[in-house]
DNA sequence: GATGAAACGTA
DNA sequence: CGTACGTTTCATCT
């Protein structure tokens, strides 16, 4: 690629400006800056945590940021290195040889940093067989012809030869964002020579990071003072013989050095370019895809909120050099008495209203302060549901509960549960602009209202009243406005921002094929996930008050031996101490390192225990043990509410893949392998007025969704003929029948299945095992010649993830995944990974999201009290009474078997018992 | 007080 | 050197 230059937006309007003689342009030397900032910042302090390093980038960021600030340009071009030979390596073929090795790190921040320039609408320019500096020679001497004033910003000390009045050089010091501004004067005095024989002086001293020697025993002294008194490095050669000492004498013999040094350095001023100095006006930024990119990096908001503060983005157009665009209307009347049903009526008749709540919600209540509802015909109301008439009241309820009269709110759910506590349903959600975010981008990390129409509308949601009550002292005191107003107009800022946003993200929807996931799925569920959460499962307290003192007393006695075993107390909890007491007082040997040393976890202690006489790894796993349980036992007893019941939060919106989550508690990790863990399991009880907790749960649900992706013909057929799923796969892969296949084979086959999902490498395969990794290999391989389709399926799906961006569920769930095609190994297998499991783990999740919403219509259609608690990703939890337990089993049953339609059948287990751990199966 | 790392529970 | 989560604890930072 020859002379590849980028013009991002649209530029070329105000190039008369530069034409006209004013305006200031800043070349950047692109490697040299962001080379300087590698050095400048540990590069194992900036990090992703998928292993991508960010020094360099941030380093560059902020320099940028600086420098535009400070200086103010009106034209930016960075200039970048191409790789592959410059005329330099053809006219002196050990050019820059002997350079050590770039650091692994910084490739890949180089394409990084491209990048946001780009998301700028800054210009990058480089050009084949040229150097950067060259083109920075380039433009500067065009610019100056123009009469534009012109800045530097390079590490390479070359540039100083094109300083002049008016050409500066900022040369980075210890960090890049300290820049020297390099004027003549600054040249003159730092090296005694004018910037116009910087160049003689260069060619004499020589250049080591070039490869470029110099003549020996002279430096930049010497250099300056022959200079100086001769003129330049041709009158020197002349007056050669007048040099006396052994410099002279060296200076002769390595005259051809010094000619080569001069001619190398002398930076080309007409290299042939595509863009004029009229493009190098910026554009307007991508506000948006520099959000991303910097989620992606896991910067601060503090560096992207600087950043803002000095570019240019879209829609804030040239006028605003500030930080937003508009902000959002905040306008708002308050119906008087007996008024709100008439406003209601007249405003939110036509087109969807958006409602922005405060108040408090969580754990499966909630209490609303305040409710704004902005109409589609631009006008808001406001209205203090505590502070209503009987008439008002009515009128509040009866629109809320409207299925008719569309509504788009922010995280529905919360609301949802308050209006449920005042007695209220809300009902005509069209729009979750939370939810359709998460579809739309469901690897997120903002959520927020404020975050969201900064990416999707580029706009600011500004806040009169500050989170603690004061109003903020800019907008709010100037309009003389008391607190209660403020408090009106921001929550009716939030309403029509909630409606904006949940427009455009409804388009995005509509464009990403994700409307049937929002209106069918999504959407619905909110509800079923709300009553789950208002209902919460029943909790024994004095049966787990039993197990705490149980398990806190097996762990005071191992805490005891502990200390015992070493002859000292330290702390058990610590894996500092850990790894003292174990490795270095006892001398036990080394397990595999971590960050911070060497790992104590399960499986290193187990594989201690193993290697030593000594007890305490046993005794430091049961501890571990015990502690666990302890710890479980305590977090759930602290959530016992009122109604002796454990109301968790469930997440819609944080699993990148479209699985729920659980928080406060997470009551989708409570311990079921261990009999210990089982007893926990027990505390979960049914409650007044109900006769059995009821669980139903996919059997394989993700290796059935892996045999009808990947349609392998063989696969499919051990769902449809084997009664034990593993041990049927394990025969055909060992070639005997099911029936013969030992409990070691299977559990292997069955490691294996899981493992495919996940992107299971032979490595870790045969770690998990205890084999070695060429029998792993060979097991797989086995697997493969049976199960061919499985392989190619897999290859598949990463390929059209790579060529897309993104892997699709069958319900089209997308997931992007930008890593695929990074350049840096580590992320790249992760991000392959991903996309292996993606598809699966999210087609099971909206399976069991479809079944959910199913069995809850049915169980209401059917007129029955049962009703669901929890979900566990593969598993419900219900709540049934007695009479209902036989039709209830069905129904889940039929429902849930019935939820979509795989290749293979979905086979549900239904189990029933008085507490979660006897309802299992 | 906030943040990160380590450890470990579930599907 | 398999995916997806949330919570606790300790250590370290501001």
């Amino acid at each position: 690629m020859a002379n590849t230059q980028e013009t991002p937006g649209q530029s070329s309007a105000d190039g008369a400006s530069a034409a006209g003689g004013g305006g200031r342009l800043l070349l950047v030397d692109g490697h040299s800056m962001a080379f300087r900032a590698f050095f400048a910042l540990p590069v194992d302090k900036f990090g992703t945590t998928t292993g991508q390093s960010t020094n360099a980038v941030y380093g560059f960021t902020s320099m940028l940021i600086k420098l535009l600030r400070e200086e103010e340009p009106t034209h930016i071009a960075v200039a970048w290195d191409v790789s592959g030979p410059t005329f330099r390596h053809e006219a002196y073929g050990e050019y820059k040889d002997g350079r050590a090795d770039t650091p692994p790190e910084f490739p890949s921040q180089v394409e990084l940093v491209q990048e946001l320039l780009r998301l700028l609408g800054m210009v990058s320019v480089s050009v084949q067989g040229f150097e950067a500096d060259d083109v920075i020679a380039t433009l500067a001497h065009r610019a100056g012809a123009e009469g534009m004033e012109v800045l530097i910003a390079s590490g390479d000390r070359d540039a100083f030869q094109l300083v002049d009045g008016g050409c500066t050089v900022l040369y980075p010091g210890k960090s890049v964002s300290d820049l020297t501004r390099m004027t003549p004067e600054r040249v003159e005095e730092k090296y005694g020579v004018p910037p116009e024989r910087y160049r003689d002086l260069a060619a004499l001293v020589g250049e080591k990071a070039d490869n470029l020697p110099g003549v020996p025993g002279v430096g930049p002294k010497t250099a300056a003072k022959w200079i100086l008194k001769y003129g330049s490095v041709d009158a020197l050669v002349e007056h050669a013989d007048e040099l006396t000492g052994k410099a002279g004498q060296n200076f002769r013999d390595h005259l051809d050095d010094v000619l080569r040094n001069q001619r190398l350095n002398l930076l080309v001023g007409d290299v042939p370019l595509e863009v004029g100095l009229e493009d190098l006006v910026p554009g307007a930024a991508d506000r948006q895809g520099v959000n991303t990119l910097f989620d992606d990096l896991e910067f601060a908001s503090t560096l992207r909120d600087r950043l803002f503060q000095v570019v240019d983005t879209e829609g804030a157009g040239e006028a605003a050099q500030g930080p937003s665009g508009e902000d959002f209307d905040g306008s708002v009347s308050v119906p008087g008495p007996g008024a709100l049903g008439a406003w209601l009526e007249g405003h939110t008749a036509q087109g969807r209203s958006g409602v922005a709540f405060s108040g408090t919600w969580g754990s499966g209540t909630g209490a609303l302060t305040g409710v704004a509802v902005a109409a589609a015909d631009g006008a808001a109301a406001y209205i203090d549901p505590c502070a209503l008439g009987e008439e008002d009241e009515r009128a509040l309820a009866a629109w809320l509960a409207d299925g008719d009269r569309a509504k788009a709110v922010h995280e529905a759910k919360g609301p949802l549960l308050a209006a449920f506590a005042h007695g209220w349903d809300l009902r005509g959600v069209t729009g979750d602009t939370a939810v359709a975010a998460y579809l739309v981008q469901p690897g997120q990390r903002k959520t927020g209202l404020e975050d969201m129409c900064r990416q999707y509308l580029n706009k600011e949601l500004v806040r009169r009243q500050e989170e603690g009550g004061q109003l903020s002292l800019d907008i709010g005191g100037g309009e003389g406005g008391d607190e209660g107003e403020a408090v009106r107009a921001d929550l009716a800022v939030r309403a029509r921002a909630t409606l904006e946003l949940a427009d455009r993200l409804d388009a995005l929807l509509e464009q990403r094929g994700g409307s049937g996931l929002m209106a069918d799925v999504e959407l619905p569920l909110v509800r079923v996930l709300a009553g789950m959460e208002r209902v919460g499962i029943a909790a024994d307290r004095s049966y787990l008050d039993g197990l705490e003192g149980e398990f806190a007393a097996e762990q005071r006695r191992a805490v005891e031996e502990a200390h015992r075993v070493v002859g000292r107390e330290f702390n058990l909890g610590s894996p500092k101490q850990l790894q003292q007491v174990l490795f270095d007082e006892l001398g036990l040997p080394r397990t595999k390192k971590i960050k911070t040393g060497y790992t104590t976890d399960a499986d290193a202690l187990a594989w201690l225990a193993g290697q030593t006489d000594n007890e305490l790894p046993s005794i430091l796993l049961r501890h571990r043990d015990q502690t666990r349980l302890r710890t479980t036992v305590e977090g759930l007893i602290k959530t016992i509410a009122e109604d002796g019941r454990i109301h968790t939060t469930f997440n819609q919106t944080v699993a990148a893949t479209g699985r729920l989550s659980s928080v406060e508690p997470n009551l989708q990790n409570i311990p079921v392998r261990t009999d210990a863990g089982r007893r926990i399991r027990r505390a979960f009880v049914v409650g007044p007025g109900y006769d059995a907790l009821m669980t139903a749960d996919y059997s394989q649900i993700e290796l059935r969704i892996m045999a009808h992706l990947s349609q392998d013909a063989a696969l499919i057929e051990a769902f449809q003929t084997g009664h034990d799923f593993h041990a049927e796969i394990a025969a055909r892969v060992f070639g005997t029948d099911p029936e013969r296949v030992g409990p070691e084979e299977r559990a292997r086959i069955k490691a294996m299945n899981y493992g495919l999902a996940y992107g299971l490498s032979e490595f870790g395969l045969s770690q998990q095992l205890g084999v070695t990794p060429g029998e792993a290999r060979t097991l797989m391989e086995d697997f493969f010649q049976v199960f061919g389709g499985v392989r190619d399926y897999l290859q598949a799906v990463v390929e059209q993830a790579r060529r897309d961006g993104y892997t699709e569920t069958i319900l089209g769930r997308r997931r992007y995944l930008p890593d695929l095609t990074s350049d840096n190994r580590q992320r790249r297998q992760m991000a392959e990974r991903m996309a292996l499991n993606a598809p699966i783990q999210g087609s099971a999740a909206d399976i069991i999201k479809v079944a959910m919403l199913d069995v809850d219509r049915a169980l209401r259609e059917g007129g029955h009290r049962a009703r669901a608690l929890l979900q566990v990703h593969d598993e419900l939890v219900l709540e049934v009474p007695e009479d209902e337990v036989e039709p209830v089993r069905k129904l889940v049953s039929d429902r849930m078997a019935g939820a979509y339609d795989l290749r293979v059948p979905l086979a549900v287990s239904v189990g029933l018992g008085e507490n979660w751990r006897d309802a299992a199966h």
